[in-house]
DNA sequence: GCATTTACCTACACCCTATAGGCAAACGCC
DNA sequence: GGCGTTTGCCTATAGGGTGTAGGTAAATGC
């Protein structure tokens, strides 16, 4: 009888589970649906994840990693409006390319494991976008959690569906909003 | 033996399944959990909502029932800014007071459940604070979203202890992020 | 080439969902 | 007041996800 190791890892789990969320939503990551995947028993996993909150939270990590990634890469040599769009958009398309590691990246994850994450580089490049609105504290870090706000609601909201009702392509307002945001902040700029 | 009936019914399973979400959060909401509450078998509760997911439905549709009254009540009688801040606050208050609803509410509707919901007011009554600031179509479906992406989007990090790291009040992000948007709307109203 | 480790297995216990069918209290009607 | 029906909750049972204990065979190391 001829066994071929399934040649599990935490990082295979992991990936195999974003693929997972992103396919069937990231409440469909369990570890019964992952070990169907890799033609394995649902046990066998848990030699290389301690459980199924263990596993979320890798996903999480990775997502927040990856997202990170992809608006540093977007950010890097712009300034001003030119950098908020492009942070902006990179952030949205994430949401949109990939659903499922999105809500990943919003599982809640315990207060150290965030501090060691990629969410503080998320912090910090938005800081790093601001640089060319010239806000002082504490203007920065309420301009901060305003973008987030933004960033995520919208994200969220689109992913639900809420702009499917009304015939205005959420692109636009998409658009119309980054405007927006950026005469506001520019409108708070210091002197 | 004295057998006394619990009294089950589909308005007070909502209601007890409203607290449950307040108390242990939206996921922690099972029929077990609700069973254990009414000292119940599970079976029993199959007699008055078809499923779990009949539940939550139920519990979404009366979570945007009682927010809209309250953001209802709260811009009664004002406008402008003013109106602005009502909203908000009647919101953001809400998803602290009532997390559990507050994510209940953001429980994925069919297409049709969500268009026979109170998730109409709530977009009736942003379009009515708008108002106050003159917008023309496409620009007042376009604010519409991004009043909504701000809000949720606050909402949802502050709940998820976004904004827990940093030594700001959130409070006074959220009232400087109120401000950014008036003025930002008002500079966007038409001639 | 033998001992150890690794990788996956079976078996099982627990919880949540869901269906089928039972029984007794409550109700409607004469 | 008695009788049939309905109502309200029950037990039993099946399926699926999580998690632990302990077994076995392939891979690895010396």
């Amino acid at each position: 009888m001829v066994v071929v190791r399934a040649g599990l890892s935490p990082e295979r789990l992991t990936l195999a589970g974003a693929d997972l969320a992103d396919e069937a939503g990231f409440d469909q990551v369990t570890l019964s649906a992952l070990a169907r995947r890799f033609d394995v028993k649902p046990a066998s996993l848990y030699a290389h994840v301690k459980s199924s909150h263990e596993l979320k939270t890798r996903l999480a990590l990775f997502a927040l990693e990856e997202l990170a990634d992809r608006v540093a890469d977007a950010v890097a040599g712009r300034a001003g409006k030119d950098a908020l769009t492009a942070f902006a958009n990179a952030y949205r398309d994430y949401a949109r390319a990939h659903p499922g590691r999105y809500e990943a990246a919003r599982y809640r994850l315990d207060p150290q494991t965030a501090a060691a994450s990629a969410g503080v580089r998320h912090a910090q490049m938005t800081r790093a976008i601001l640089r060319g609105y010239d806000l002082a504290e504490p203007d920065q870090t309420h301009a901060v959690r305003m973008l987030g706000s933004v960033f995520h609601g919208y994200a969220s909201l689109e992913a639900a569906g809420a702009f499917d009702h009304t015939d205005v392509a959420a692109q636009q307002s998409w658009a119309w909003t980054l405007d927006c945001l950026d005469t506001a902040l520019r409108s708070r700029s210091a002197p």
